[in-house]
DNA sequence: CGACGCGTTGAATGTTGTCAACATCAGTGG
DNA sequence: CCACTGATGTTGACAACATTCAACGCGTCG
């Protein structure tokens, strides 16, 4: 990872994550820096985009946490994946292609438009990691839905936020800010809050975590990780790039 | 939808499909036809791609159905979606990237080298709407997981297999072939196969399908759907092509 | 015939959801 | 400064949903 160029990879998250991914030329990384000083906020509950509306250009988020949700007529909620600083919405559709789900600023959010791959590789390359993440992801959600337990299901989640937040530089030995409400938890773990609630205190009680005001610290992620047998397709892409 | 050119639309599901999916020139109806000619079979429960592999080119499943399986170290195993005739294998993935997740053949399988979108801007616009598609499949089957219930979960799956098969010509008025044992089902929507068996059997009951041998019957999709409350994405951008 | 895969059934158990109440805290306006 | 409000977290009792284990029926295939 070249740092000759005057671009501020360790101040700002989501260049920091990207430049993980790959290595970022510096005409890249400059286009990047450029894209993030036209930054716009978005609210924290606000949606950010809108399911079915016609996507022209990607987003970056630069700092805060988004999420896609699909809400069931009757109300269930159902959050489908986390977007992070450094992830992008709607990079997966094609140009004027339809939004398949909302996304919703989770807290108060700094995104930028990314810039266009077309004439830049090793941006090229980073979108197209980035996107095998978030694919990668979105398999482990539905492992995680579909055969884990509520302890299992936690601690895999916070597992993959730690792993995704530390290539930003947003988590460091198992400690990271997380956002969230044990609601937004629940709907993301297809549990009730209240169910949530009493798992996250085993979890307290038998050490493996701690969680106050914002800040949750992980006691030994390594250890963690094996012990819920969680994939490490994540570390193999991340390594091959 | 042409049908000038000399190419059998008709009598191959996986082209029909495409050809649903967006306009096909002859050109690139040609080279899908030419492909299919050059066609592989792979047994049941074979291994079409394991996890981890290489991927340089993807498969197109000309006839058969497939599977994305992930298997815990104890043995738990989730279906993490379902390939069907005109679906790719490791289309989402960039050249040289890693593939996701291992493949299974559920039935007999007939694939073949996806031809290059290189050159052809309507196989490109139909790679990426079904790109698109199966995105979509994959948020639906995270929806399914988090908050329906068993009951749901069937009615769901099987309207969804009913919409994609629908589209290559393989199911007619809610009538289709099913090639799955409960078991595979259950790991599929992350229950038990005796949960499955249960539950089929109220649904068979209330007259909301029946299911012998391989031949399945919705009675009423539309009405399903609706009581369902099965999302729509799938169909926008299915019309919107 | 016997072995095997698949579907079916019953009873007991375990996990998760529901409902309702209360605690705590931050913010707000009187 | 206090009372009030709303959002979030916590708790208990109970019900609903799903799993487990074990057994049996039924057909296919060697």
């Amino acid at each position: 990872m070249s740092v000759a160029h005057a671009v501020a990879t360790d101040s700002n998250p989501a260049l920091k994550r990207l430049a993980a991914l790959t290595d970022l030329d510096a005409e890249a990384a400059s286009a990047l820096d450029a894209a993030a000083r036209r930054s716009r906020t978005i609210r924290a509950r606000r949606e950010v985009i809108a399911e079915g509306a016609i996507c022209d250009e990607a987003l970056l988020i630069l700092a805060g946490w988004a999420a896609r949700v699909r809400v069931l007529e009757d109300g269930r909620r159902q959050i489908l994946d986390f977007l992070l600083p450094g992830d992008f919405v709607g990079l997966g559709e094609h140009r004027g292609a339809l939004v398949t789900s909302a996304v919703t600023a989770m807290t108060d959010l700094q995104v930028c438009v990314a810039p266009s791959a077309d004439d830049h590789p090793s941006l090229h390359r980073a979108y197209a990691i980035s996107r095998a993440l978030s694919e990668v992801d979105l398999l482990a959600q539905i492992t995680r839905l579909g055969r884990l337990n509520a302890h299992e299901r936690i601690a895999d989640l916070l597992l993959e936020l730690h792993e995704r937040l530390e290539l930003a530089g947003l988590a460091v030995d198992g400690r990271f800010n997380l956002p969230l409400t044990q609601e937004l938890l629940a709907d993301a773990l297809g549990l009730t809050s209240v169910h949530v609630n009493r798992t996250l205190q085993t979890l307290r009680r038998d050490g493996t975590l701690s969680w106050k005001g914002r800040e949750i610290i992980l006691s030994n992620p390594r250890a963690l990780s094996r012990s819920v047998g969680r994939g490490s397709v994540r570390a193999a892409i991340t390594k091959q790039a």
